[in-house]
DNA sequence: GACGGTCACTCTCCATTGGAAAGTAGGCAC
DNA sequence: GTGCCTACTTTCCAATGGAGAGTGACCGTC
């Protein structure tokens, strides 16, 4: 079975009768597809930490992250315009990357779930003993 | 070339002198990679706008998501304490999915990338088209 | 009483993704 | 010459994710 996209007709949520275009509301979904994303939101929170900094070392302070992944990530995040990259001609290469200002407000919006997590590491291991108990 | 893991020296953040113990460090990576996934956020903003939801519902509203990647998550939600999941034995089968505490925490920790997005898709799709112009 | 419908899955097949490791370019130290 | 440095790129293989069909349990319809 396959689940159906966005149906054309809905237009505002029931509860709150609040206006969503459906093409805005899919739109917005694939940002959040995008951005929403493990090694986004790590490099994200590298850069927005210790700014300015070079490819090998972001994946160092990221940390198993592979090669390809790194290359990729911060190529989306090029595009998408989070970041900055500079190429310093000189040998041995050196390629930093930086925050745009969009890329540091997105790491802010970021900064609540980061907070989240930090707190809340405790009551997700728990819960997962339990579930893992229940079922064996 | 691998990329080498925490490295087991590290404990402060030159800028900040934060205190980070790697191993805490860690287990927050692992925090965020489980829980900044797409279908997670999707879903999770699902729950949070329309409460108790049943499964069929829950992957509409969500949209494009396959049944394999619904049931999955949400049972990794389940077991990381995020969601609760209600079967009620009738014929046809009903199971309804609410968020826990700690998922309307998430939910609520989320609503600034979520609102971000909403903000800045403009942003976004001009960036894009740009770095697309440059590299043909 | 065979038939279709409902719902929440589960299973299978196949394309895409991601990781590990090796290769590349170009100059520098030995 | 051999090896090292850095930022990739490429290659190969395993894991992930989507599409679609199947399942079970019962109900209403014909």
């Amino acid at each position: 079975m396959e689940m159906t996209a966005v149906p054309p007709a809905r237009i505002s949520h029931p509860e709150t009768g609040e206006v969503a275009d459906p093409r805005v509301e899919a739109l917005v979904n694939e940002v959040i597809g995008r951005v929403a994303d493990k090694w986004t939101m790590l490099i994200l929170e590298v850069l927005a930490e210790h700014g300015e900094t070079r490819f090998t070392r972001i994946g160092e302070r990221v940390g198993g992250i592979s090669q390809k992944m790194l290359t990729q990530t911060l190529r989306q995040m090029e595009r998408d315009g989070l970041v900055i990259r500079t190429v310093h001609p000189v040998i041995p290469p050196k390629v930093e990357y930086r925050l745009t200002d969009l890329g540091v407000t997105l790491a802010e919006a970021f900064c609540g779930v980061w907070t989240w997590a930090e707190k809340n590491i405790d009551r997700i291991e728990t819960a997962r003993a339990e579930f893992d108990a229940r079922r064996g």
